[in-house]
This record gives structure tokens, sequence and C-alpha cells, in this order.
DNA sequence: AGAGTTAGTAGACGCTTGTTTACTTGTCAA
DNA sequence: TTGACAAGTAAACAAGCGTCTACTAACTCT
């Protein structure tokens, strides 16, 4: 056994994102972490203090949505409509609505998603938007993100497959037009 | 003590269904069932079996978004949209989407919610519409319904009272047509 | 009035959780 | 080579969970 701190706090950090990813806060459990990370459960104590701390951390890095939003503004709808169909297909949804999707009902971390989910989606839509109140289109946009990952989740991939792909991500694409016009 | 059996376990019904929607089902304990309908933890799993088939029978009695569902299939889109939007405003959420929101991921537990959803949201709205692919469509309407939902109760209160409330019921009427229509 | 049925209760059972403590063991400077 | 420091481990902690068993007490029927 080699003993390396990084590598092993780097390991339990990226088991942590996975899984918080995956089945959400509640769900998983520092056991399962450390099992995954090929670690002892008081390691991941020991690195991260406690299981909300690492929660934070884990957030804090593999947003991969963001990359979707930035780009040209006028392009916007059309991308989030179809990065949606696509993960309706693939049955795989954003990792951001999987977690509050699951977070459970705990205040600190209903709080760590709150701000994780400002910062990173609807701050970030609304700083392409121009008129007035950006905030609460892009609120909109974010709902309908949010909620293609509940109905995907709870439908499964056997309702998905008899839905025409092409014709959902049109009427994405016209949903999403409206609600970030000015 | 008065000793009524009936009454006991509707008052022990009626506690698990306020307490499942507003925490979902994994926050909510037997113990806290039983304590907010006044009668002992036994009582409650002798009545209903286990915590699941309570959740089931508490699920199955209590959806009021059926009422806004039902009526004039011209009107549907109107009437969801200003669903959403006085909801939104009061800071009250749709049951379902709450207990969706926070169902964990036990896979009996979303097996229950996927079969209420699907019977008492999407096949309920598809009924209405004409055109093909129906049910694809009410699943659209149910994406923003629960969207609202995780959104509303991510941001809190705060967020939407910033909110121009016709504004934003003006624009969901419109993304909620653009979904239903055929 | 007394016996039997049954609503209601207290408490324990076994399990899992996040976290901590006391310990062992590998690594590297002196 | 050795000693000190840090990485890693096993085990226990206290608390919470769903569920079950053994018991008490209120109601009903003869």
């Amino acid at each position: 056994m080699t003993r390396d701190r990084e590598a092993t706090s780097r390991r339990i950090l990226e088991a942590a994102r996975e899984l918080f990813a995956e089945h959400g806060y509640d769900q998983v459990t520092m056991r399962m972490i450390a099992s995954e990370a090929g670690a002892n459960v008081a390691l991941v104590n020991r690195y991260f203090g406690t299981k909300a701390a690492l929660f934070a951390e884990a957030l804090a890095t593999g947003s991969t949505l963001a990359a979707v939003i930035d780009g040209d503004p006028s392009g916007l709808a059309s991308r989030l409509a179809h990065r949606l169909a696509v993960r309706l297909q693939s049955g795989v949804t954003e990792s951001v609505t999987r977690m509050v999707d699951r977070a459970g009902t705990s205040p600190e971390i209903r709080a760590i998603l709150h701000a994780h989910v400002e910062a990173t989606v609807v701050k970030r839509i609304a700083a392409q938007l121009e008129g007035p109140r950006p905030e609460q289109r892009a609120l909109l946009a974010a709902t309908m993100i949010m909620g293609t990952g509940s109905v995907r989740r709870l439908f499964g991939p056997g309702v998905i497959e008899e839905v025409d792909a092409e014709e959902v991500e049109e009427r994405l694409r016209e949903m999403f037009a409206i609600c970030l016009r000015p």
C-alpha cells in the first residue's frame, strides 16, 4: 500500500462527486464513498471534516452544464433544448438536477445546493439575457432543466423510448425561446 | 382514552399524507407520523403493515392537481399556468412534486410514485389531448409542473418575490400551449 | 357481573448512520 | 539505522431508524 495523501484525497473527492451525482446526498453514505475510493472511512472525515463539507466540495467541481450555457446568446435556447433532448434519449440527466432531486430536506444541504444552482445555472443564463428581469426568465429556464430531470428519473427509459426525440427537441426549443425572450 | 380503531387509523392516514407531502418519504419517520396522529408507533405498523404500504395509501388520497387538469381541454394551458403562478407566489408547491422531489432512491418507493404520477398527471392530461403521441406532450407538461416545484423549493420565497407574477403566468401559458398543441 | 376480544402502550431488537478514538504501519530526514 | 511524523486502519460511539413482542386496559357480549 503506497501512502499518498494527495492521491487518496483526490480519489475520495472523485468518488464523492460521482456517487452524490448519481444517488443524491442522503442516499450516499460515508462508507460507500470510502469503499469506492478504496480508502478508510475515517480518512474521509479527516480530510474533509464532515459529510456536508465534502458534498460542498464535490459540488464545486464537475458541472458540465456551464459549457452548454456559455456561448452565443442567440443560440442559447437551441443549445439547451438539444442538451435536454439528448439527455432524455441517452437516459442520463444533469447531475445538478439529480442532486437537487434527491437532496433531502436538510437546510444546510439545500442552502449549499441553492447557492450552486444560482451561481452556475441561473446567474449564468441571466448574464446572457437582455431586457428587464433577466433572472426571472433564467429561473423559468431552470424550471425546465430541473423538471426534465425529475420526470426522466421518475419514468425511466421505458416511456421515453416511445418518444420522437426530434419533435421533443423542437418543442423544447420553442419553450426555451418563450421563457428567455425579453 | 376513547378506543376507536377507525378514527385512529384515519388520523394516522391524514398525518401520513400531510407529512409525506411536506417532507417526502425518507425524511418522515414512523414516530413522526404516530406523534402527529396522537397514536402509538406500533399501531401504525399494525394498521398499515409497512412504511411503504402506508405511503402508497397516503398517496392514493389527496391529489388536488386532478381538479385543475379536468375541465375544458381548450383552457387546460391557462389553468395549469395559473395554478403554477399562484403556487409560485403563495410559496406552496404541488404535493406530488414535493414527494417526487424528496422521494429518495428506494426502487419500491419510486415505483409507487411513478405509477401515481403517470395515472393522476400524465394520463389525465393526455386524455384531453388530440393528435399523435398525446402522452409525449403530457410528459412535457409534467416536466414544467415538476420543475416549478423543484426550483421553488430550492430558491425559497426570497427570489420569487422579485418576480412579476402576471408576466410569469403569461409565459407559462404560452409554454404550456406549445407542449400541449397537436 | 364476568369472560373474551381487541385497541392501545412501553420497550426492546437489530440495523445503519456520521463521527471519533486509539492504534498500527509506512516513509523520510538526521 | 533510527526516531519522529504522518498515512492508514479497526473498532467503537451515540443516535436514529423500521419493526416486533409482551403487556395493559377498555369495550362487548352472554
